[in-house]
Parts: structure tokens; sequence; C-alpha cells
DNA sequence: AAACACTGTTTCAATTATTAAAACAACACT
DNA sequence: AGTGTTGTTTTAATAATTGAAACAGTGTTT
């Protein structure tokens, strides 16, 4: 199902098991800490920070001694094809999509059988979604990820059936048929819903943005809390979501 | 004069080394033309590569088989602490400034003994600088770099003797004590200038950016051509930059 | 249509770098 | 002063990387 190559360098393979370690929750993260995370030994993690310390890769915090990543990181990050090309254009139309609604608008995409979170814009409102730019969540239980299913993967029935539909609430759905009807009635309205199936409480709709030759790029979303999302709200948010997708059309046109 | 540690790990060098052959402007490489910028052959350069790939660090385009950057720089560099604390908290700001003086306006931090470019917002004008976030430019030729060398560093006199003061174009300061006056006289007016030092019809005004507790953040400038850059507009920029860096200020206090 | 030149990919023994445990030095508690 | 940390260095044993050469594709040229 997965086309990916083997790892044939495992000093690299490390090095960036280590940079996974941190996160925006962790920022900071010492020898022994690392080398207790990843189960080695201090000698090996050492000499991999030493290494990407080098190459500004990593930097370490003279105060504690422990590390935290680079700067590096955030060039290569820039350099990115998509980042640069997408992202930084679609930007202001998350923004007013975001103002528009007053609710928190994500950007993702469709990678390796998952959401991949792009950029987000929060809302007004001090409720927020505790989402990550450049993390992952799954495809059953979100309406960005029904909405790749319905518009980015062709043999979305096959891919349903490969992937674990995990229980997150009690209202996520499990079922494989219930969900190709529910991708089939998505693919027929354009837009799709997370009625809390992703977390009990959250809201969520989604529309794919496609491009003039009508190819999927990736997906748009509004999310808040249920109290704010009647139908009547969906429905709004809907269309401003269906306008923002229109504006970004035109960038690939 | 450096502090950084000795490269242990040969082989995550060379794959970092692979990785910085790509830029904003070299989007795509293949194996053979990688192993012969980087002087060696195409198995290693191959083996990289294909565990990179398997990290979603690089990304193979399937049409041409050339390589590009992966997803997983991206998701790393939105981690690196000083761009999820500060670029996006600045950035509405530094759009402001650039929106006011219609003029490109850039966000940069001291590293390394250079200027390192974090963020840049474009002017509305057609004649732009051809600048790059994430690159870097020397202190002794830029107003950001003159700024950083008064504010951000204690032993600026040291510094300014152990760097070269390379001549950029005719107008650089490549005297080691008329450097030390212009760096006073910047930190007595609180802003720096750079008249066509570093290239030939660009003139750059900056200004620090302090936190509450007075120490140097980040610089930011306003740049453009020297037809748009007369006394009087100078002093206008200089007003914006300054107002700008008190409201970048507020995020830290 | 066949030969050529170019990709990316795989293989292999020779070589080289990485490994992991233990000792070290430096700091911070009690 | 003593104990529990931390990051750092050293060591022979080990497991990895290396690079030339061959392979298998594409697309171009003759």
């Amino acid at each position: 199902m997965n086309t990916t190559k083997k790892i044939l360098n495992t000093s690299v393979a490390k090095a960036f098991q280590i940079l996974d370690c941190f996160s925006s929750d962790i920022e900071e993260l010492g020898v022994t800490e690392l080398a207790h995370k990843m189960e080695t030994n201090k000698s090996a993690v050492y000499r991999m920070l030493a290494t990407m310390e080098a190459l500004n890769v990593i930097q370490q915090n003279p105060e504690n001694g422990k590390y935290r990543l680079g700067l590096k990181l955030f060039e290569l990050g820039q350099k990115v094809p998509i980042n640069r090309n997408f992202i930084a254009k679609a930007k202001p139309h998350i923004q007013a999509l975001a103002k528009q609604a007053g609710e928190t608008a994500h950007l993702a995409i469709y990678k390796n059988y998952k959401v991949y979170f792009l950029d987000k814009v929060v809302g007004r409102h001090d409720l927020q979604i505790n989402s990550q730019i450049g993390s992952e969540k799954a495809l059953h239980c979100t309406a960005l990820g029904k909405t790749m299913l319905a518009f980015a993967e062709p043999n979305y029935k096959t891919v349903i059936k490969d992937i674990v539909l995990q229980q997150v609430t009690e209202h996520t759905i499990t079922n494989s048929k219930k969900l190709i009807q529910e991708i089939e009635k998505i693919k027929n309205q354009g837009f799709a819903l997370d009625l809390e199936e992703n977390e009990i409480g959250l809201v969520c709709v989604a529309v794919p943005v496609c491009n003039n030759r009508g190819e999927f790029i990736a997906a748009i979303s509004t999310s808040g809390p249920s109290a704010r999302f009647n139908e009547n709200d969906i429905q709004i948010y809907t269309g401003d979501l269906k306008y923002t997708a229109q504006q970004l059309k035109l960038i690939f046109s």
C-alpha cells in the first residue's frame, strides 16, 4: 500500500528520530533524556547532537546544557516547495475565512493516508482547538480527512478497508460500509462534516480546494465548539469555505 | 571566537549537505546532479536520498525521478522555538510596516556574527530586493548588521577586529576605526543606515527590537532603491520602524 | 530502428566509522 | 562534605558505510 523506500543509512534515521522527539510542548531536551526516550545509550545521542549542533540543526542552551531545534531546520523548512508556493499565497484567504466566521480555519493536504496540517488561523473566541501545524490526523474521524477520501483518493473504498477505523468518540464512524456511504454523500454535497467524531464537543466543516483542472490540491476547514455550530451556522460556514476554495483555485489558474 | 562543536557523525553531515544543495531557485535535483555538486559518488547520495525519503525528509518526483525537499522539514521548521514564538506574532506588525512605507520590510536576528533573515514582507513597488528568508548577510555592510553590532554585541569592538570587513561596494566601511565610530553613532541615534554599502542603488534603514528588560531580540528594517530614500523619506521610515519596534516589544512584556 | 547517452538503482568485498559501557568532570542539591 | 544528577570523553569490538562497476530503465540521436 505504501511505496516508501527502505532506510539504508541508520545514522541519518537516528538523527531525525532525535529531531522528532522535540515538539511544540517539548522545546528542550537533554542528552540523557533523549537517550532514554529512544532506548539507546548516551554516547550515540551525544555524538548526533554534537554533529547537528555543528550544522546549526540543533542548538544547545548554554544555561542548562539542554538542546533545542536549531535555525537550520527553520531555513530548510522555508525552502520546502509546497510551503513557498502554496501556503504563503493561501495565507490571506485562510485569514479572511477565519475572520469571517470568527472560528479557527485550517489548511491541510492529503499525505500518507493521513490529514497533514499545513496552516492554521485561530478564531476570535477564547475556546480554541489545540491543533498543530505539521501534525497529522486520521482520515475517518475528521471533516478534512473525509473530504480527502472523497476528493483526493480515487481508490477510497480500498483505502477505507485497509486503514484502521479507530473509535475515537461515540460518534466516530467505525463501520466500513457506513463510511463509504458517508463519503458518497460528501462527494454529492461537496463538503464534509465532523459532528463530534474526533472529539466530543468539537464540530468541523471542510471543503476541497482544487485547481482549474479539477484536481484535488488541499482541503480547508472551519472548526469550533458544537455550541457555536448549529445547522444554520454550518450552512453559513460551508458557504464561506466554498468561496475561499474558489479563491484558492484561482492561485492555480 | 566560535564555540561550535566538532562533527562526529559524517553520515549526518552528508545528509544535511545534500539538503543544503536545494534552494528556492533549485527545487529539484537528481542523484547524479547531487553527486557531482558534492564531489562524491552516486551510491552514497542515492542511499542518503532513499533513507531521507523513507523519513519524509525528501520526496521524489515520480514524473522525472528527481528529488525535492519533503514535508518533514516543513514540520520540523514549524517547531523551531524562535519560529513559533516570535515570527508568527511579529508577522502582522512587519506587514503593517511594509504597507505603511510601501517598501520591503525585514525581520532578522543576530547569529554566528551574521545577519540572519527570519521574515520578509515585500513592498508594493515593482523594484524589489532579492533577499531570502533563512539566508545570511554580513554585519558591516548592512543596516541590520550594524544595528546588531550596536545593540546585540557587547564586545562589538573586538568582533569588528575579528571579522573581515570586505569591500562590497565603493561605500562599504572597511576601516575598523570608522566602523566603530559608525556603531557609536548608531548607538546614540537608535537606528542604522545602509547607504549603498551593500549594493549600489540600495538603501536600508534598521532599528533594534528589544524586550521590556532592554535586551536585544531582533532587528527590523525597511529597504528600497535610493531614488525612493531621500532624507525626508528616511526620517519617516525611521519613525515607522521605531513604532513597530515598540509594538514588537509588547509581545515580550 | 538501432545505437547511444543519460537517468536512477542495486550489488559487493574492502574499508571505515559507529557503537556502547564505563570512567570523567562539573554542577546542584541535601 | 556527600550524593545524584548532568554533559562529555575514551576504548576496543563491532557493524556500518563506502565506491566502483554493473544493471535496468528512458529518451534522444544517428
